[in-house]
DNA sequence: GATGAATGAGGGTTCATTCAT
DNA sequence: GATGAATGAACCCTCATTCAT
């Protein structure tokens, strides 16, 4: 529990950035959060900007991090279609604060810092049509347009994080199972 | 082409907000952009977060208005949910920009502003779960919870506004008729 | 009762003044209360500030224009000190608000301007200390410094401007009734 | 000599809204004449209103901070009225800046913060009221109405703020004295 | 006479960052 | 490591005044 300064500071910017965003949450506020002067906080961050890549990287390295894995499975892209899916759905509702300062504000990077994280999340999303690609070339799935198919997926659990509620009447597993079944086998009852 | 000149200052607010995010746009980027005065600009808005205001009520409204009609055609829930999906990518592809603004800089106004589109938008997500809760009673569609079916599509279809790109391959009507096949018949090759 | 636009204007920026002061006051607000659009004003204003000096400079000569003749009436220093109470009272009390702006907001004149104010002042002043002079130079009055006794008797006449209350159990008669006794006789019982 | 830097401020500031007011009165001038950045100033003050209430509010409380002391000495009120009218002249005659600003620009607070001074204000008359009842009582002044001859003494006394030289040929305590003879025996001559 | 768009300077305030202590 | 004073640029907004219509 004891984290170091600079992660409890990073906390403390996500909480902050979460609710005001990035611009409206001055060094002020980050720095009453850890009760810290503001100019203490320099001995940690080297600045603001900094601070929030730092975030993002972190959080986008998250996602991916499992992800290469659960794409190399010896299983049907089914199966790892599933697990893509309660893995982000995982992370999401793990930590929703993190996550809406990714999707939400790591565009008000520089643009080369910017460029870094864009990158990465081209290949989280390269992951995901990898695993839609083999199920259409394996006839497990639909023919399609494979990037389409992972970004309509892609975009239904990124958009979670705006309506995610913890303390809800379905827990984040059930939701996720909820997910497949409508990505996988559609709305529409099968004839 | 002849717009007024405030609808000419709020495309460019537009513009600039979806570049670069609303507090990292100036007052001054926005005079510049429609050459005018900075405090010449306060002869159309009363203050930039008014403008804010401005720009997102008409885009939830754009994003309202047909919708009502849709649900309430004497059709079938697979057929309005078709319609509802085209509606929605037809106003996402476009105003990509606005949409960004309505669903990244949105939360930035006062709460009390804010609330306005909040309501707004939940309404909004009402029509849809309508169409999912009818079709589910039909019989049309699997059982499930209607809200979260509804939030999975919506998501999906929102998030278009992160990656469409209005001179890729495929037009905004052929993604659309993709998704609706997506979100209706699911990935999977039917058994 | 048909006043002239420029009286009304005057009028105006007089209630305006007294209420919130001059610089707190704007040309919109004058227009404002006018019915009048602000580039409208300055058909009849040359400027903000030349309307401040007119009504300032209407003022004092308002105060002036009787007392010289009061000054120099045959009458005794006694008589005529009442009489100029009761002048003095009648304008304070007549125009509340002229002669706030009067007595606050002159200095916020430009050097020049605010200039004539003051020599205007001087020599409203300059009168009551003529009644003063003569009243102990007859004996009537104890001997003192005829300045000093007349700016204790204006001061307190000026500083009703601060208290006076048109709708208060005394009319200004009776209060300057009961100032002419307190500045003439003391307010110690005599021996 | 050595004052902390808040009270330079509130020195330089009362210096300036003396000379030209609290509106003509800008941020920048007060940093220029303490030799700080504008912004830095704003390390000391939360604003520029509460700058000019706090001075306004340390006017009055050094008025009212003897002046209850004085009322309850077991003396004539003779005695105490001639002490208070010294008490008085000591501020204003000391502080002739300060005491300019308490009584013509502390109306230019919001009402919220007038209020304050308005009370402290009333207060303060409150105790001249009291030494004007109880004289009456005893019978060592004349009957009358003792608000009103409070407020003929007190504005007389408040007015020097307009007129004080303190290079002037007579000093502040001679004046003084001479005003007492004024308010208590009256000018004219006594039968 | 009246309008209202436009100006351009200046208003008070906030802020990320630096640095001597 | 921590402080807090100081910077200096940028922020949103207001304003008295002008002028073409």
């Amino acid at each position: 529990m004891a984290l170091n300064k600079y992660d409890e500071i990073a906390r403390a910017a996500i909480h902050l950035f979460n609710r005001k965003g990035y611009h409206a949450t001055s060094v002020q506020d980050i720095a009453d959060e850890v009760k810290l002067q503001k100019g203490s906080l320099y001995h940690y961050i080297t600045s603001k900007e900094e601070l929030l890549l730092q975030i993002v990287s972190r959080s986008i390295n998250g996602f991916s991090h499992e992800l290469e894995g659960i794409v190399n499975l010896p299983e049907s892209a089914t199966e790892r279609l599933k697990k893509a899916i309660h893995h982000h759905f995982g992370i999401v509702a793990g930590d929703v604060e993190m996550t809406t300062v990714l999707l939400r504000d790591a565009f008000l990077l520089s643009q080369d810092q910017h460029k870094i994280i864009v990158v990465a999340m081209d290949r989280y999303l390269d992951h995901w049509v990898r695993i839609l690609q083999e199920g259409m070339k394996s006839g497990e799935f639909r023919e399609g347009d494979p990037r389409l198919a992972a970004l309509s997926i892609l975009g239904a659990c990124n958009w979670v994080y705006r309506w995610y509620n913890p303390n809800g009447a379905k827990s984040a597993k059930e939701i996720a199972d909820y997910f497949c079944e409508l990505h996988l086998r559609g709305i529409v009852v099968g004839e």
